[in-house]
DNA sequence: GCCAAAATGGACAAAATCAAACAAAAGAAT
DNA sequence: ATTCTTTTGTTTGATTTTGTCCATTTTGGC
């Protein structure tokens, strides 16, 4: 029994494996081992249990129960005598675990999967879909990755990789690569988008209050106002954390969108104005995420 | 059947990692096993039994069983004496799908990684830097990481998201996104690199030959151009075990290149057309790169 | 058509790998 | 320092893979 599905590429999602929650403890070596087997699967394609515990100077079981928790992962098959790569769908996720994503990844987790998942069922039908920059949005574009007959055009490499190998057809935005958040941004990107015209914009934001929303990089700020512009439907993804927020730049007010995807009932002041700004709010309970 | 290395197919151990600690007798794995048939399979258009087993230090009962799995999987049909490909032999030398990204990556890594450890030298000291797809693209461009001053222009999201957080800046072109590949493509991409100019640019290959180079891809083709035609250095990166192949693109003659980095010494034809072209050609010792 | 050499595949033996249980070693916490 | 936890090593028997023997079939030459 037990069993845990073993082909989750980001922990986040799944909730199952509930056991020991803050056990971050000080592997040190036990990582470094691991490391070294990945390394030497990706490069070589296949290891055999012998010749890393050989090189390593550890036993054969010790390497076994290496691959038994990295197959658990996801990140390599095991077989009779060591393990190759998942031939599966490729996983991807751009090598580079940058932290700071990461952390922001984790932070609400449960709330920004919930709002991700309303998202990308409400988008569905749609045909063309703009993806802004943000964690919201990455994880909304997880769940389009089956969905057929969509074109999605975004300014994030990391919502592009994460495409990769799916079912929609991808076009990124061309210009300078912002490192930190992976996005592109400038002129060149602005220019090329503000010649089309979008089904359906999803964006994210990093504060809301009753006047706007708002977003800490001013250079993603133009070309969520150029989602904005050229979109019929302007969804808004924004979790209950940043309500009563302000950020360095102010993107939008409440009624350059249509709707807020949101996961709990927003502060009477800002409920007010999106009623008066005529915006559909959308409320997802994270219970409700598989 | 005592540590064997046949040729360099599968060997892919780093020799000298660790020393003779309990001695190995590293039996190649199953499915390294197997891809090596399905390698020499689709290379020779035949494998014998005899041949294989001894190359590999193993039985002939061993391949036989080989066999009849790959068969069973339709991989190919068992004749008398060895097997053939399913359809019908293909003795042409004219490859007509992409392996993947990993795959290509593993193929011949260490001629590619020093081909690509040269290239990087050569190109510090410029500021502007082209850096077409592939996988010697690729390795290259990881050497880029910590080399300050340089703008690094691509169509690889691949090349984009390596470099990120480095020193140099990035800029990507923007379009449609070829799966697996990760490289944009289209006119969009074309036109917005079509304005620039660049010191110098990186191009990958699939194949060589006295006539020109080749790649597998039209949609990346158009690009490869570009770089060529707004580059004034323009360097040619392609593993010894590409010349006298071609695929379904010809790209480029040889005279529209500056510098060929290789492996090994081209054959007679190829380097006296490189000379005639009046082409740089440097050759990187696999032992220099470590 | 017949024969010898090679190849095949079944059966069994040998070798390697695996997993579970337990012991030993290394840290961490108190 | 001591105890507890975690990690690693070792033993054991079961399982999987590989090698060898040998009767049978296929191939190629006469």
């Amino acid at each position: 029994m037990v069993d845990d599905s073993p082909r989750s590429a980001i922990p986040s999602a799944t909730p199952d494996l509930a056991p020991s929650r803050g056990d971050e403890r000080a592997r040190t070596l036990l990582p470094a081992r691991q490391t070294f087997i990945l390394d030497r699967l990706a490069s070589a394609g296949s290891v055999s249990v012998t010749a890393i515990a050989g090189e390593l100077g550890v036993s054969d079981m010790t390497i076994r129960r290496d691959l038994v928790e990295l197959e658990r992962e996801g990140r390599l098959v095991r077989i009779h005598g060591g393990a190759v790569v998942p031939d599966g769908p490729a996983p991807v996720i751009m090598d580079s675990d940058e932290p700071r994503f990461e952390a922001r990844l984790r932070r609400g987790a449960d709330g920004k999967a919930a709002i991700a998942a309303l998202a990308a069922g409400l988008i569905a039908g749609h045909r063309t879909v703009a993806v802004d920059v943000g964690t919201t949005t990455y994880l909304m574009a997880r769940h389009l990755r089956e969905a057929p007959h969509i074109k999605v055009f975004t300014n994030s490499l990391r919502v592009s990789g994460l495409l990769d190998g799916g079912l929609p057809e991808v076009y990124v935005a061309g210009g300078r690569v912002r490192a930190d958040e992976m996005s592109v941004y400038g002129p060149t990107a602005i220019a090329q988008f503000e010649t089309l015209w979008f089904d359906v914009a999803v964006i994210g934001a990093s504060g809301l209050t009753a006047e706007g929303f708002y977003d800490y990089s001013f250079e993603d700020a133009d070309l969520k106002r150029v989602y904005l512009r050229r979109s019929g439907v302007r969804i808004l993804l924004c979790d209950a954390a940043k309500f009563q927020r302000m950020s360095l730049v102010e993107v939008g007010k409440l009624s350059d969108i249509t709707m807020l995807i949101t996961d709990a009932e927003p502060p009477a002041r800002i409920a007010a104005a999106l009623a008066a700004a005529r915006v559909d709010v959308r409320i997802a309970s994270p219970a409700a995420s598989a």
